[in-house]
DNA sequence: TACATCACTTAGGACTTCCACC
DNA sequence: GGTGGAAGTCCTAAGTGATGTA
């Protein structure tokens, strides 16, 4: 087929033997034959013990079932800083009453006179009670787990047997939105057999459903990939049940999207040329068009669609950005023209850059924020759509996110050429590794919350560095004098001696250098996550050409999971790949 | 063209397991 | 054997973008 013809002979020859590669299917088609059993539903409900008791205003009250549940969902989150927020607690309650008998909600009127907090002893207990159950509990706990993943977590498609991701559905709790969203603290209540859509092939064994019960629907639709969905209740979103990332569906498709990004790399110049030109249009929906794309661009910002207000939390991307989001400074720290980026992107997390621009976008920007307020949007001509609808003519396949893979793979590519030390030993090598990850994730800007024992680990290491240079210092007093000692005696002994002392230097020298790379590595890591983009945006082969000519192990790099959704790659690349 | 729906990828944090070190 | 902390896994929210519908 079509994608096919755009890779090189070589690479359909090699293709051919693997099993991703058996069958391709046209027309949508995602599969032919498709058998398994089902989800695996939440445990139900375990009422409190008698001992446990809810207090309203003081006193004691047992609460029904239905209502039990729902508080203990709040009782769980005490110590989170959740239940103290406004809107969780509003949220909370107003779907707690819902829940309620009749005199129940005639009696529970404020939530500020509801004690939880035994409920959030007995779970405390319960969750320390799990951690202290002896060796054979444990391993009897696995073993049943172990039992419920041979059964539910594979699924056969076509003639394979492949690892399905999720195959539990998600149990009722409180929702917990990112960021301040106003949904924050509502019902997402249990899913039942009853809310079930069943996707297989017609000649497959159908799951059946828990006993009593029925399925809301059996479906044969093989032009999706997914096994199971339900309706979710908060944002009425569909939930899905699919394949783990090891298998051949999802590792064509991620092969597939690095392939499109190569062939961006072909035509970026072009494309970069033109929307310079753009620049200068005299159609406004034009010249935003050019300036957005700049920033997905030059940025790595992602795309931005439109979202339905109240919904969600109030967050953007370039497409949605508002007047708000930027500040212009014809100079700062120096420079000319300076862009200064301030918002909330996805999953809440801040935005924040200073950047150097062109004079003609700068402009452009000025124009586009002229008689303004603050929250209307800055490209108002444009919106993903459009943007895409444009991209898809400058080439097959070509969309925003394009860009996003194309720009984290080409630096990791360009900053492993340039870090790289063919000198410098495994240790060395694998942080240079992490720098090139990291100047991905810094462009991507994919942080994490600081881990919590940051500042206690990096002391305990630096203890670790102290200790081991202080060994070194007595390791080189003891080579002197085993040297010295040498030096009159001559004999076989002292010299046997001399080399011991040697080595053990050379070896504690060693310890002290990985400790200090370790070091490194770790402050420089403290706010970046590194595995987003190495999961999502790092076209594998790049690492694993770069394992493959430093003659590094591909487990140095890629844990067991990431090797199995990487195996397509693993088993591709050569050492002169390149991306 | 606006809007809704659907399917799929991308995301950070919570939770669990493992392993080096005492 | 116990334990701290890192690594790995799980969870599910929050994006993107295609397509259908009025």
């Amino acid at each position: 087929n079509a994608f096919l013809q755009l890779n090189s002979n070589r690479a359909i020859s090699l293709f051919v033997c693997f099993r991703w590669e058996e069958e391709r299917y046209t027309d949508g088609v995602k599969w032919k034959f498709l058998e398994h059993k089902g989800p695996v539903f939440a445990p139900p409900y375990i009422p409190l013990p008698d001992k446990v008791k809810f207090y309203y205003d003081g006193k004691h009250m047992k609460l029904s079932p239905q209502a039990e549940e729902v508080a203990t969902f709040f009782g769980k989150m005490l110590d989170h800083e959740y239940t103290t927020k406004d809107i969780f607690r509003k949220n909370f309650f107003k779907d707690w009453r819902k829940e309620m008998k009749p005199e129940e909600k005639s009696t529970i009127v404020d939530l500020n006179k509801c004690d939880f907090e035994e409920m959030n002893q007995h779970f405390k207990d319960q969750s320390e009670a799990r951690k202290q159950m002896s060796k054979e509990e444990k391993l009897k706990l696995k073993e049943e787990n172990e039992k419920l993943l041979q059964e539910y977590g594979f699924c056969i498609m076509d003639n394979h047997k492949e690892r399905i991701a999720n195959f539990r559905i998600e149990p009722p709790g409180l929702f917990r939105g990112r960021g301040n969203h106003p949904k924050m603290g509502m019902l997402k209540r249990r899913i039942r057999p009853e809310d079930i859509i069943i996707n297989c092939s017609k000649d497959s064994k159908v799951p059946v459903p828990p006993h009593g019960h029925k399925w809301k629907t059996i479906r044969h639709d093989n032009k999706v990939t997914w096994l199971v969905s339900w309706t979710e209740n908060i944002q009425g979103s569909i939930k899905y049940i699919m394949l783990n990332p090891s298998s051949r569906i999802k590792g064509e498709k991620d092969w597939q999207k690095y392939e499109t990004a190569r062939r961006l790399k072909k035509c970026v110049d072009k494309i970069r040329a033109q929307y310079r030109e753009d620049w200068k249009s005299k159609e406004m929906k034009v010249r935003q068009r050019a300036v957005a794309l700049y920033f997905i661009d030059k940025l790595a910002l992602r795309a931005g669609n439109e979202k339905e207000e109240g919904e969600t939390a109030d967050t953007v991307g370039c497409c949605s950005l508002r007047v708000e989001h930027i500040k212009l400074h014809t100079e700062l720290d120096g420079q000319e023209y300076m862009v200064e980026f301030d918002f909330l992107g996805k999953d809440s997390i801040r935005y924040y850059n200073k950047v150097p621009v062109e004079k003609r976008v700068f402009k452009n920007l000025q124009l586009f924020m002229e008689n303004k307020q603050p929250e209307d949007d800055l490209f108002d001509r444009l919106n993903t759509s459009i943007l895409n609808k444009h991209l898809q003519e400058l080439m097959d396949g070509l969309t925003a996110k394009v860009f996003r893979t194309y720009n984290a793979s080409i630096t990791l590519q360009q900053q492993l050429k340039e870090l790289t030390n063919p000198d410098e030993n495994v240790a060395a090598k694998i942080l240079s590794y992490n720098r090139a990850n990291r100047a991905v994730a810094i462009l991507c800007n994919h942080q994490r919350a600081p881990p919590k024992t940051f500042e206690k680990s990096m002391q305990n290491l630096q203890t670790k560095i102290d200790a081991k240079k202080d060994q070194i210092g007595m390791a080189r007093r003891e080579l002197k004098g085993a040297k010295a000692d040498h030096k009159v005696k001559k004999d076989e002994k002292t010299r046997k001696s001399v080399e011991s002392k040697k080595k053990a230097l050379q070896r504690v020298e060693e310890q002290l250098m990985k400790l200090e790379v370790q070091a490194t590595d770790r402050e420089e890591n403290k706010q970046i996550a590194l595995g987003t983009s190495k999961l999502n945006y790092l076209d594998p082969r790049i690492s694993i050409a770069w394992c493959k000519k430093w003659d590094i192990q591909t487990e140095k790099i890629y844990n067991k999971t990431q090797r199995e959704k990487f195996a397509w790659a693993i088993d591709m690349a050569d050492e002169d790949y390149e991306f």
